[in-house]
RNA sequence: GGAUGGGUGGCUGAGUGGUCGAAAGCACCUCGCUGCUAAUGAGGCAAGAGCGAAAGCUCUUCGUGGGUUCAAAUCCCACCCCAUCCGCCA
């Protein structure tokens, strides 16, 4: 949620932004909401102080004063009546209209529809070379038993998936890699619940216009389909102190998402699954511009040096507009190769919001100069399972149909080969 | 799921219908005292919104939403959350 304020100052870059992020959103017409909600406010302000200031000569009022007192009471309630109600009507109206407003894009985010427009700022390494003709990481994982697709979707339904053996040992391994590489960057560890009530998703911007991709259960909770969402509810509603600033968390969570517009895509397979794990990045900062952009590097960074740990060619893309979420400024994506696809497919994500989430998530702190500020957030993938096994076991397979186990999970798998005779 | 007790400012906590945005304490800020620290004295100190050049004035907020009343932190209803006990279960 951006500022009533910041809007009004700024209705065409506003205008603008939404437009290089293709969401449709009517600024005049919510400003003239908003001074409908101006003026009916100020008309029932002033009731209301009458109200009060008669209200307090009651007490002192003798019994016939106190009858002119009275009628006269009820009179002026009528008409504040009205005027509430007309109040409450147009808030509805402004809370909805509020809520639509996405954040503004940096002027470095690429115009574009889609994904397809996100543009390449780095590539690392160069797609893996094969003396024989790679398989699918489906073809291979199956053949050595180490994950069931077939039984998965007979237990779990479309997309359901079981690790098998040495599969759950590869994910587990970079699990533990992924706690001691990012820790090691300052991180407090975060475990967090993945059923989350509707406000924090709220807060993030996951709801009100993302219900279709969320399931929810029959108490009305959610199952977050990232760790971002209980983790920036921790301080939801809290002043933080200024010196707590940055709030840097490493949290897990199990993650789950209908993929209810993905009818057709990444069919089979882990790369879109409805359920996973996910290792996730979130910062809070003070308000300032240059420090969100910088911390947004430095969360991108940590990410691919996870990648060029475990050794597999990826290339980064900023987002182009259409491809940014209502809250994001901007976006990077980082894409690892996948030798059965013959492309990059994303495995992370790191945005920066400026003050989007906190506003809605009344998440607030005190600055130097005694005044309340809605502090940055930010939040970068560092590592997802088991999608991020496809690239592993598609990079490091072998001729003979085992799979090279990169150096640095060796200690952790305690094999350097899956499927070899050992 | 049942019973009981709770939810008040950054924190602790008083307040059961009227001038209460709210006692007291802690924390914090300013000034004074002090060689420094500690201790101490005086004062200040919730957030959000509107009007105003400013001083200031006004409105809203005591878990959330409704209701009663001229008037609600206070009474009534619903919901959420917390604590304890019981039940159930891992």
């Amino acid at each position: 949620m951006l500022d009533i304020h910041f809007i009004r100052e700024n209705a065409e870059i506003i205008k603008a932004g939404a437009a290089k992020k293709h969401i449709e959103v009517d600024i005049d017409h919510l400003l003239e909401v908003d001074d409908e909600r101006k003026r009916i406010r100020q008309e029932l302000d002033a009731k209301r102080n009458e109200q009060i200031r008669r209200s307090n000569e009651m007490p002192r009022a003798k019994d016939l004063e106190r009858e002119k007192l009275l009628e006269a009471m009820r009179h002026l309630k009528e008409g504040m009546t009205e005027s509430e109600e007309r109040l409450k009507k147009v808030m509805v109206e402004w809370q909805n209209l509020m809520l639509m407003v996405p954040n503004i894009p940096d002027m470095s985010v690429p115009d574009g529809d889609s994904d397809a427009d996100n543009l390449e700022v780095k590539k690392w390494g160069t797609p893996t070379e094969f003396s024989f003709a790679p398989k699918s990481h489906v073809e291979i994982m199956t053949a050595l038993d180490i994950a069931d697709f077939e039984r998965g979707v007979k237990v779990a339904g479309f997309r359901g998936y079981f690790l098998k053996g040495d599969g759950v040992l590869l994910a587990n391994a970079v699990w533990q890699l992924a706690l001691k590489h990012f820790s090691a960057k300052g991180m407090t560890l975060l475990s967090v619940p993945s059923l989350v009530r509707r406000e924090p998703f709220m807060g993030t911007g996951y709801l009100p216009q993302g219900e279709e991709d969320l399931y929810k259960t029959q108490d009305n909770e959610y199952l977050a389909g990232t760790a971002e969402v209980a983790t920036m509810g921790y301080h939801m509603n809290e002043t933080i102190d200024m010196n707590a600033f940055p709030i840097k968390f490493l949290a897990f969570s199990p993650c789950f998402r209908r993929e209810a517009g993905a009818h057709g895509k990444d069919v089979g397979g882990l790369i879109r699954v409805h359920e996973f794990f996910k290792w996730e990045q979130v910062v809070l900062c003070k308000a300032e511009h240059d420090e969100s952009v910088r911390t947004h590097e430095w969360l991108n960074r940590n990410t691919e040096e996870f990648i060029e740990l475990l050794n597999i060619p990826y290339h980064t893309v900023v987002n182009c507009g259409g491809d940014l979420g209502l809250g994001q400024v901007k976006k990077f994506d980082i894409e690892l190769w996948i030798p059965g696809e013959k492309t990059y497919r994303e495995i992370s994500s790191a945005s920066y919001f400026h003050d989007f989430q906190t506003r809605r998530l009344n998440i607030r702190y005190r600055d130097a100069e005694g005044n309340m500020r809605f502090p940055h957030s930010l939040n970068s993938t560092a590592i997802p399972t088991p999608r991020i096994l496809v690239s592993i076991v598609e990079n490091y397979q072998q001729a003979d149909g085992t799979i090279k186990v990169p150096d640095v999970l060796v200690p952790y798998v305690g094999k350097s080969i899956i499927g070899g005779a050992q």
